[in-house]
DNA sequence: ATTTTAACCTTGCTTTACAAAGTACTCTGT
DNA sequence: ACAGAGTACTTTGTAAAGCAAGGTTAAAAT
């Protein structure tokens, strides 16, 4: 039943468009390879699934954000260190100012919902 | 070039996957109908279009999220007003919580960021 | 050598935001 | 009465992207 979805993933669901965003924000604090990101998300509960994560990462490459070097482990083949370009600090600062806006937006819906049920 | 469209719209790619959680907030505080909905959606700046809010509110009727009634216009065809079921007030306070925990991983990376960042 | 594990990639499906064009109803001016 | 303007809602086509599932390659373990 289609409406059944609407329950499912609820937090996957708020999460989309924000995952650039997020994954910029990790990449930024220190390189690394996407064994660790998948890591990091799910320490912030935010899942993100290899079939998502790969994609983005070429995407974000493309784009100039993101560039990576190749660096051999010690348990298995090499990984693709991942850092932030110049270009991509740059964004990455624009989407701050963009979360903030959104995040002032619904936090004043909230507000006013909670006003409204008196709690 | 593909690389622009990433600073394209970025409150835009944002805003997608909390669409619902903010119209289902709007919904809750008082009956209104479409024009309203965008008239509110842009004070907070948050722009949505015709296209995407008719089958949103379709999707939302669909899930029993929501219901409308029609009620006549002094300036033009009749509109439908829209309210929440009791089903929807549920799922917008399971999407509260949802919200509240993204805000706060995201509000805690930010933090990391920034202290990394020294600002 | 073969199997297992780790890392990365690709394909197909589905959802959905958006632009643009379409339908339908009401009011106004002539 | 009817043409045109304005309002409200709908539909269609396109593109983007999350995800599941399956694939490829390389190193390590047995």
């Amino acid at each position: 039943m289609k409406r059944d979805k609407y329950n499912e993933n609820i937090q996957s669901q708020m999460r989309k468009g924000s995952l650039e965003f997020v994954m910029l924000l990790i990449i930024s604090r220190k390189p690394l390879y996407a064994g660790d990101m998948l890591k990091e998300l799910t320490k912030y509960e935010l899942i993100v699934v290899e079939g998502t994560l790969y994609p983005l990462l070429n995407r974000l490459k493309t784009s100039s954000l993101v560039e990576y070097k190749w660096k051999e482990s010690k348990s298995g083949p090499p990984r693709k260190y991942y850092t932030l370009t110049p270009r991509g600090r740059k964004f990455l600062e624009s989407l701050l100012l963009s979360w903030k806006n959104l995040n002032d937006s619904i936090n004043a819906l909230i507000k006013s919902y909670e006003k409204n049920n008196s709690r």
